[in-house]
DNA sequence: TGGACTGACCGTAACGGTTCAGAACCGCCG
DNA sequence: CGGCGGTTCTGAACCGTTACGGTCAGTCCA
């Protein structure tokens, strides 16, 4: 029977169309997936752990590269792609433990998530992306350090000293407001923690502490977040020169912000983001510009390539300080050669 | 042991501590999905059928949109979401019989392709989006055709007659040029055959005879395509007033084209889309703006909720004529009227 | 004290394929 | 005619779980 439908070389044809012909008859549909899956210990499919609700993936344009990406590669291998389904409210493991996968990518989720501890307990290959590094598991990424500190650099050089920080969130819990540096610690998110930590990398040597340097953060990751938080640091401190955000996404809505208060960008505030997405693309942002398809693309290769002797594995992909239009020398400094 | 992990109420407290303890050190992972979902004959997770690569659907916007709303509905029943490794080059339906799911959604597809066959064979329910009616299964959709004739009427209204109409592929195999009347009535895709019957319900009664208007077909669905092809209507006939396409995508591409000839849009040529995607509204397309999360959402609460008694169910959903600044009465109208 | 009842626990039979060993068969040669 | 190499076919074991029925001990009431 299984052999009729899948090694036509291990019977005669003549058994074969028999076989068929009274399956057919008897309204038999095919060999079923999950039994097979069973016995041959092969799903066919990754699963795929987002920290945010499924369909947020699909808003956000860097998930969106990820998501191209790591399905072309899965299309490549001719694996079916899981999305598993996650309830950020609830913190319900069980669809972890449901999936029937061969494997898991994780993106970008809490250090501390449940999910991504059940993803690390189930006995299947896993590969991180932009996460921190787990005892033995690939990991794929890039240095979010030290290229945000060639941003930040890139702005000390212009002439940039009060500056204020936009952040994403950086932890499970909503803080919608500034954040201390033990906060920025203890920050569940290792690339927004990273991102951080290479913006004081900037600064220190520069004579700015960092302490000193307001961070705001925000848990939801749209314009209208980056709007607020940019308003909030102008709020508290008129004299900024420049917004660094953490994300294009959030210096969209810082920039729309400063425009919304009369300030010109960049000859008023200064404003940059990170990622590299093509809305930022079009308005000339100062941003990193990070491969997200390519992520995608390295963490479904892998996932499914050859599973090497030399394990955990470890990509870490090149990203561009992209001099946009939205940074120039402090309104301070321009006055001082062109008089107020 | 399946009772200490699963009904912690059918034992008590000390055997389910001593049952976890021992697998613990034994090293048992926990419950096999795979095993367990042949077992209860569920699997968790839904399969969608596309008829593009995969890594398509991230960059279309209404199939993203389609996407999203799935995801929320099978994120909302706790159901994975299995995306079905197409390659549209090798007619490879393998992939469909191995995916482990309890149900299909088949989103615009081609109406006679093998993997929408080997779907249907399956012996789970299916839902098809955007799909002509097959025998017994749901469907979700719009008025494609009823949709599109108020926005050609609206044209009609507005003075125009000689108009050249841009469509998507009509059938699997490639066909960049023009589209005769038999093609068109033979297209394989039930959404632009819809579209381009609408148009002509419009234009016939108004005395435009459909087979002398111009219908220039694309394989890829991209804004290079709907220049290429706006390029080739104007190039065959400088005088047409409006270019119609069947998507916004097609119509982005147009009006970059006409730009690019110096034509302004309006003033010197009317161009709509359809869909209503957001780069669409951004610039004031005028269009036909159809609810693309709603459908995917009514896809995956169809598939997922009680199967009705009365089968086969149709969602029909709500379209808007979207008024914006593309279309305007014809030139040569305008020219009777304040002169050349 | 005995019978009915309750609750905890355990053993086993599917679920539907794949795989592999061995049976059956066939023709051929010594 | 027996043995042998080869191919085709059949049967059974196994994958790991859940559902179900049965055993057993303990409790309650007549």
């Amino acid at each position: 029977m299984s052999n009729a439908y899948n090694r036509p070389d291990q019977l005669s044809p003549e058994l074969r169309r028999r076989v068929l012909d009274t399956a057919r008859r008897l309204g038999y549909p095919g060999p079923d997936p999950v039994a097979r899956s069973l016995r041959t210990r092969k799903a066919g499919a990754v699963g795929l752990l987002l920290t945010e609700n499924l369909s947020y993936a699909f808003r956000d344009p860097a998930a969106l590269g990820f998501l191209e990406g790591l399905a072309l590669a899965c299309e490549g291998a001719g694996q079916g792609l899981h999305l598993v389904p996650v309830n950020p409210e609830r913190e319900d493991v069980a669809a972890v433990h449901r999936a029937g996968v061969d494997g898991f990518v994780v993106y970008s989720v809490p250090d501390d998530d449940p999910h991504l501890a059940a993803v690390l307990s189930r006995p299947v290959p896993t590969v991180v992306a932009d996460q921190p590094i787990v005892d033995g598991v690939d990991r794929v990424g890039i240095d979010d350090r030290a290229a945000i500190t060639r941003l930040a650099q890139h702005l000390i050089t212009l002439g940039h000293r009060r500056v204020g920080v936009v952040c994403m969130r950086l932890a499970r819990d909503r803080n919608d407001g500034f954040a201390a540096v033990d906060r920025q610690e203890a920050a569940h998110f290792h690339v927004q923690r990273a991102r951080l930590a290479g913006i004081a990398d900037a600064f220190g040597p520069a004579g700015v502490e960092w302490a000193r340097i307001p961070v705001v953060e925000r848990f939801d990751h749209t314009t209208a977040s980056g709007a607020s938080a940019a308003g909030q640091l102008l709020d508290s401190d008129p004299g900024l020169t420049a917004i660094i955000a953490t994300s294009d996404i959030l210096a969209l809505g810082a920039i729309t912000e400063a425009r919304r208060r009369g300030l010109r960008v960049p000859q008023d505030l200064t404003v940059t983001g990170f990622d590299g997405i093509p809305e930022g693309e079009r308005i000339g942002l100062t941003t990193v510009r990070q491969p997200v398809l390519e992520k995608g693309r390295a963490a479904g290769r892998l996932l499914l390539g050859t599973p090497d002797p030399t394990r955990p594995r470890e990509v870490t992909l090149d990203t561009e300080l992209v001099q946009g239009t939205t940074a120039s020398t402090p309104r301070t400094t321009e006055e001082r050669w062109f008089g107020p």
